[in-house]
DNA sequence: CTGAAAGCGCTTACAG
DNA sequence: CTGAAAGCGCTTACAG
């Protein structure tokens, strides 16, 4: 649990009657002007059939009123909301809220409005709150999956009311929807390459938990690499993390630097393994980058500030929020063009590339 | 401008004609049942007034058939939405994630839903996310002011309409309505108290802006441990940060370790600034902490990470974002069950302490 | 050029 | 115990 700083009832200190002043709507420019709602509706939006007069008076009143229509009603009408629900594994971390970052500058100059959800990693929340942004209407669905998640049957919700769904970062590949991904492969492949030109023989990789596809294709790159520089593939320099935190990156850089062959390069899966890893080895007075090279992958802020900083790929977090939002809006926008849609497996890679610091 | 890394069209691969599935409503029960929309409605909410029998064969059909209430007509008719608007400078930054987590999580557990926006630091795209919230029907409005904000007119808005506001953090005190905050004063002067115990003696502040009161109030925690230990505040061992980043810490102690008289220990208004004088000080062959010490501010994740690891002033992002939501969720539901809400300025102040590292 | 009417999905006071 | 009716704020096909 955490602390309970917070006092059980908070000093509301009054509580006064106040007649809850109503917002204007169109009944209420109506009344003004002494003419129907249909018609003020009509002027709002420039119908044709519209006298100039009346439009004039009626936007003018509105300014006056601060008419601003009412979002339910919209919505309840048009069965459109202007509302994209995205459900994310967690918040605090640097690469998910440049993701957020991306998604929202790119709703904002669309006038879109982003509902925001959280799995926690959990599958079982993942699940929820599919069915929570459904029940909001949601025009759109951004997910990326809970770590946890492999059946994504709860995503068919989706698909049946022919709500458009972007998975980005980690996705499923035989689900049918859109996917923003990176090259994770290419990742792994330049990040272990440049270990290899650095010099490096004995290149380990310590890796991410087994089944995401982020894991999974780092470590084929890895591999690629160590076969086309013709390089042995030694099953006992591959560690697997859980949690993928500095901690495992520390633990396990320690029993690879005490083994009898102890490696000469580290290809870690991600910066905060990384950052572990370079603690590991000042603690045990292995010099980085003489002794051992170290790559991390994301560019994340702990790389810049890692001592040495951390060489590392970078993981354009900005633009696949960017990307995963625009191909989402960009479908729905199709979609009510042609008042015809139906989800296609299709997917956008982006590019990664590595950015060269101290650690190597 | 950002990278073009994303084409103009997405390779959209097949659209087909499909009868969007219309969402089950309470009609679609009713027609199947043979009774009324009305009875259905209060089948579904426990009315007393309707048979058991009614009432099984109802709930039994609404769970076949997934039935979900229509938030957007829930919303028109009832007056609630059960969302919440924040506004929020920034999100790429260790300290508001940890808001937004914070808020989050309580949310949940109060079924409320978050609409999430962003000002960028402009005070002008602040007050239009007032505005979109307001439009959008939010029942409450949690917001950290954009640090170029000093008139808060845009958010009278809301006491207008009687929607409860809470402020956090970044927050206007004279503003009539509730806020969370820390105590920075205290902060600046645990922090500072920590460096006059450590021996120093010439202790230099980089603080932050001029206007907001985070930065005031640091400031005055230092002249504060300052005065209470006898010792001069010298002016020229102030500086005063704009951007408030790690570039303005690393220049602004590049300045004061030249200076005739240099400072022995650096009170940095936030762990960004703290990193960058630590990164000052190595290049100056000035050893952190034997002839200089340091103490950040926030707790961040770069101040594990950092060279020494830094002292710092734990800020607590998830407790100050679960006191907000929940000050704001406490204040919607009494002025609910009252009928009567009138805002009230009133202040939370969460307490920060003292994180012992390295750097001093 | 303007307006009456129907309807989006729901709730609730009222009638039977 | 059940239902008809009104209404939340809007839009739009249709009539005048």
């Amino acid at each position: 649990m955490r602390n309970r700083l917070i006092p059980n009832i908070w000093p509301i200190k009054k509580l006064v009657l106040v007649t809850m002043k109503h917002r204007v709507t169109l009944k209420d420019i109506a009344q003004r002007l002494g003419i129907t709602v249909t018609t003020v509706s009509k002027a709002l939006k420039d119908y044709p059939d519209i006298s100039k007069k009346t439009k004039e008076a009626v936007r003018e009143l509105a300014a006056q009123l601060k008419y601003q229509p009412d979002s339910q009603a919209l919505a309840l009408r048009g069965s459109k909301s202007y509302t994209i629900g995205l459900i994310i594994p967690e918040i605090v971390h640097f690469f998910f809220s440049n993701v957020i970052n991306g998604i929202m500058n790119y709703l904002e100059t669309k006038g879109y409005r982003l509902l925001i959800t959280l799995s926690n990693n959990s599958t079982e929340l993942e699940a929820k709150q599919v069915n929570l942004l459904f029940g909001n209407k949601v025009d759109g669905v951004l997910v990326s999956l809970a770590n946890e998640t492999v059946d994504v049957g709860h995503f068919k919700l989706l698909s049946e009311y022919d709500i458009p769904l972007v998975m980005f970062d980690k996705v499923n590949l035989d689900f049918n929807c859109q996917k923003v991904i990176i090259d994770d492969v290419a990742g792994g492949y330049i990040a272990t390459k440049h270990l290899i030109s650095k010099g490096c023989k004995r290149i380990a990789h310590i890796r991410g938990p087994k089944s995401p596809l982020n894991a999974i294709g780092r470590y084929e790159g890895y591999l690629k690499a160590l076969e086309e520089a013709g390089l042995d593939a030694d099953p006992s320099l591959v560690k697997s993390c859980k949690l993928v935190n500095l901690e495992e990156g520390y633990e396990f850089a320690k029993i690879l630097l005490h083994s009898p062959a102890p490696p000469d390069g580290i290809f870690a899966v991600t910066d905060q393994v990384a950052v572990g890893v370079l603690q590991a080895a000042k603690e045990l007075g292995v010099k980085v980058p003489q002794k051992l090279k170290v790559v991390g992958f994301s560019d994340s802020l702990i790389a810049q500030v890692a001592e040495p900083a951390l060489t590392t790929i970078h993981q354009p977090g900005y633009e696949i929020g960017e990307a995963a939002a625009r191909m989402l809006i960009e479908t729905i926008e199709i979609a009510e063009e042609k008042g015809e849609y139906m989800a296609v497996s299709d997917q956008f890679i982006l590019p990664t590339y590595l950015i060269r610091r101290k650690s190597s």
